[in-house]
DNA sequence: GTCTATATTGTGATAGAC
DNA sequence: GTCTATCACAATATAGAC
């Protein structure tokens, strides 16, 4: 049960592509790092896109193992689950795009591999999708603002953060309308 | 005062990259729509870069008279806001992306234009920045999640953005603690 | 301002020998 | 399974004639 070839050239692949984004991500690099010439990469993935969907599923189970570690009983849930899912796709930023750019392969997917990344929000939601839907939208839309750059620079993202998840977090009272007497 | 060829080739290039996104942009694409040769091109722009700030700086333009129209006193300025930044997006997708995808080339904008398309926002929160952050990004998630659909087919997005926008709306009475009496 | 011609660089992928 | 050699393409950009 030596490490194969195959898993060889998918760790290189992986970081190629955190390094450098997606055009770092070519065969003849991919090859240079395994030490073997382009050619031979073919004998192990059929095309270039094989190798991407190999690199999205091996993201995506690091990204829910780190997500099953953050549903301990904290009081906030939301805010505790939001400070693990911006702190990876900071340290992920290219593989984070890579999976959330464009429609899952999920013919191609390993099965049950995007339920067991959505479960740990969905949990805290209970039953309400749509409240989890805008909390997810709420940090994918975070997280991509400050991977761009497009947030000023003096901007307190922690206090951002802190305003979004206390506004979404679920059971908090909520009051819409008139004041409710007694 | 009749057109230019300028701005008869920042026409062409906001069409192409509409129609088909960053890779139908080329300098040969955009000069057969334009009726002329790839290198004449360089007489007018010194370089593709400078067509590519042309464009982003049209859309902002754009975007910026339609969120204006939209302040109109609604009731939930939120929710109304919520809606022109989604129909424009989904309107204009690549275009969308290209605004938000990458550190704004500030520098070589027309002065003004960012805060002129962030003013409405900012508008209906007020002071507080914090809380507007958050709503951008609620809407920047929710417009880019569903442009990448990466939503599930049969996902009621209305109901998501309504859930978000109530949470978030500005005026509402919010309790986080236990409850008040009387 | 527009043209033709071309330099330069990069990509994914295949054929066929070993 | 790996190699060498190469195909087929497409991109930005420049030189120099008209």
């Amino acid at each position: 049960m030596t490490t194969g070839r195959r898993d060889q050239i998918v760790s290189a692949a992986l970081n190629l592509f955190e390094a450098g984004g997606p055009d770092a991500l070519t065969m003849r690099a991919l090859a240079d790092r395994v030490g073997i010439r382009a050619a031979s990469l073919y004998r192990h993935f059929t095309d270039k896109h094989a190798v991407e969907v190999a690199i999205i599923a091996a993201a995506f189970a690091d990204q829910a193992a780190v997500a099953e570690a953050a549903i301990t009983g904290a009081d906030r849930p939301l805010a505790a689950m939001g400070r693990v899912y911006r702190k990876w796709a900071i340290a992920h930023p290219h593989l984070y795009r890579l999976m959330t750019d464009r429609p899952l392969p999920r013919a191609e997917l390993p099965d049950g591999i995007e339920g067991r990344a959505a479960a740990p929000l969905i949990g805290i939601f209970g039953g309400d999708v749509d409240r989890a839907r805008a909390a997810w939208a709420f940090a994918h839309g975070m997280t991509l603002l400050e991977l761009a750059g497009r947030f000023p620079e003096a901007a307190d993202l922690d206090a951002a953060w802190a305003a979004g998840t206390a506004a979404l977090e679920p059971n908090h009272v909520v009051n819409h309308s008139v004041e409710n007497r007694e």
